[in-house]
DNA sequence: TAGATTGTTAATCGATTAACAATC
DNA sequence: TAGATTGTTAATCGATTAACAATC
């Protein structure tokens, strides 16, 4: 039962993964416990049900957790039980993949908007919205309803326009330009830093021992412990 | 001093934040504290300090880390001294995008190959790289070097692919599909998931009271408290 | 009913921060 | 030298796991 508890930031990170699975779950059975679930995340049944326990008794005892339930619960939790309205910042090619994905839509994140300061894709339509100057991002948030901003553009712009986005009144930044952006603690930013995700995997492909023990394979299988 | 302690997960995950970083400061200043750098990423000195002497003994006491140095040796951990190869499994428009995204070539990362199943994108040129059919991937990668693959592929079809780059020799693997990919222990994973950052910031948007709170500010200011 | 499984508390584990001797 | 700042250990904090009463 929800206690009024202060609800862990990391517990909320996972949520989307929960979101996830039970997604694919739908339709295919109708229940599932906190066992299987953490199985298919590869986590701990206890850390599903601590998880699940900051936001209410969805469960039920000897039975599990419904899965169609479960599924909408977490979807309102996250709010994409409502639609949802975002604009693009820089329609170069990451911006145009971005607003051709199809998964933001299943979601239900309609894109609203494109904008760009440079005249060649200026005008152009994209997965049939067209691309604005940037110079009218003001005016045309002044008369449009959006919640969040796909920031991808290059770094050195990427401060500048998000203070004019936040100045404009936006809800939220989903960052993919390399760098850290300060803003007022209102608006929330989640970065998406590709390089530093590729230099991460560079560091295991370098250094686990693991990984380039063709030659040594003196691992001892019993030390990898899985959860679970 | 390295005293070939476990180096935790969490702390290679923030290497690539210290890289940035310095990557920033090299040319313009000689030196940094681990109080500055702190500063910069928004994060104390002492966990700069202590995940830097995971390490070894990189600074010096009374005047800091020496930028240039700092970099070169963080590169070296993460492996980026010497140049690194990768293919694209996937030419849709976030395939293409990453083929066009500058910074990994600026770190290092040169693309070999794209990879798609589509014959209409099947022999154009992507950034001076032909799209090769996804056939002739085990026939490519036995004659050509190669250390990661970016997935940027459905979901539906990232585990088969997945499983036939790690028989021919993968080392890492970059994942923008919407799911988890159950690999072998050696070869590493990084999973880019686009949508569940989408989600964990509309959970921000739609449930953080400071969000919504045009109508009720009764936030207390001196309860954020941030690190240094 | 008996078996299964939740929600929750306590125990354990790991990560962050504070403190300070070492020393440039 | 005196001031600054590291590297490292100890203290604190927070997250995960284990255990189990409650109950479907």
């Amino acid at each position: 039962m929800n206690k009024e508890k202060q609800i862990p930031e990391i517990v909320i990170e996972r949520l989307p993964r929960y979101y996830r699975c039970l997604r694919q779950m739908r339709g295919v059975q109708e229940k599932v416990s906190s066992r299987e679930l953490a199985r298919r995340l590869s986590t701990s049944a206890s850390q599903v049900r601590l998880d699940l326990s900051y936001f209410g008794g969805f469960g039920l005892q000897g039975y599990g957790y419904n899965v169609e339930e479960l599924y909408r619960r977490i979807g309102s939790i996250l709010g994409v039980d409502r639609p949802r309205r975002y604009l693009i910042a820089g329609a170069g090619s990451l911006g145009r993949a971005i607003a051709n994905y199809p998964v933001f839509l299943e979601i239900g994140f309609e894109l609203a908007a494109l904008f760009d300061v440079n005249p060649d894709v200026i005008g152009s339509v994209i997965n049939g919205v067209e691309v604005l100057p940037v110079d009218q991002l003001e005016s045309w948030m002044g008369t449009h309803p959006v919640e969040a901003a796909v920031l991808t553009l290059p770094a050195e712009a990427a401060p500048d326009v998000a203070d004019r986005l936040v100045r404009a009144g936006i809800r939220g930044i989903l960052n993919f330009a390399p760098c850290d952006l300060q803003l007022p603690d209102d608006v929330p930013v989640k970065n998406i830093h590709l390089t530093d995700r590729l230099l991460a995997l560079s560091y295991w492909i370098s250094n686990d021992p693991r990984c380039q023990n063709r030659e040594k394979p003196e691992v001892k299988p019993e030390k990898i412990d899985r959860k679970n």
